[in-house]
DNA sequence: ATGTGCATGGGAACCATTCTCACTTGCGGT
DNA sequence: ACCGCAAGTGAGAATGGTTCCCATGCACAT
């Protein structure tokens, strides 16, 4: 029930080369700068079906957008994400796990579930940016 | 150059009478119900400086809602809050303060700030919604 | 090759939030 | 108390990301 089609496949393909974080917006761009032509709605409903079933992982930047990647790890973590060119480093967080199981159960609270993301300037985008200014 | 308005003032009373995570739609209403006219944008021009300055906490729900606090806190923290009810429990969480400074610090990362909430059904509203259903 | 129903896409609709701008008002100065 | 004016207000328009609608397209089982 699932039918793959040319621009689900070019979704995919983009999302294998690509690993930062990405809004809809930049990964239709992406693919028209690709010479795909795929709708935005496409895009939209793409991403948010492959985010339903865990394939991509998405996160909300300070402007309220939401972003998206195909993350290495396939299992539940979080990440350290520039926030001027979306480099991304994926990170265990056990220590993050355990504090947030406990406290929910402390305070009598169910179905706990928690967001804890970092945004920094990376390295590289520190150093540009030094330039000007 | 700060000017106490009515406006400011009920907004002002109303937070300190709720501590639950609020949307400003929901404060402007809560407004209205007490009697107070103040209008839409004010709220949302209010909610926001006092974001600025510190005087309240904001967050984002899974909708991606900006939800406000006046919490008893004025330092930095986190907060255990129910998807239901906006129920608030406000968390001192040293061990992911040293966590997000040694990863961002880790990876070369500079001016790194972290999110880290927790969102869960609070043991009334989990009582209640087990009635129906 | 054909049929069926999931998929697509352009534009409209949605909705929280911000902007505009004419009007109001707090408040320092007199 | 009275002025003057910059700060504040609010109703509605604008914004912008995201979702919805629906006529058309196309994947794929038979
Ligand atoms: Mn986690
Ligand atoms: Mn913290
Ligand atoms: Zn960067
Ligand atoms: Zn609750």
């Amino acid at each position: 029930m699932q039918r793959m089609t040319r621009q689900r496949a070019a979704v995919g393909e983009l999302l294998a080369d690509t690993d930062d974080f990405r809004s809809a917006q930049q990964l239709h761009e992406m693919l028209r700068e690709a010479g795909h032509s795929v709708g935005l709605a496409t895009v939209y409903r793409t991403m948010q079906t492959l985010a339903e079933n865990g394939d991509v992982d998405v996160l909300r930047n300070a402007e309220g957008e939401s972003l998206y990647r195909r993350c290495r790890k396939q299992v539940h973590h979080h990440h350290l994400v520039c926030r001027d060119c979306g480099r991304t480093v994926e990170l265990d967080a056990a220590i993050v796990e355990h504090w947030a199981a406990e406290v929910g159960q402390a305070h009598g609270f169910v179905d706990v579930e928690h967001t804890a993301e970092l945004f920094g300037t990376c390295a590289q985008c520190a150093r540009r940016g030094s330039h000007d200014a």
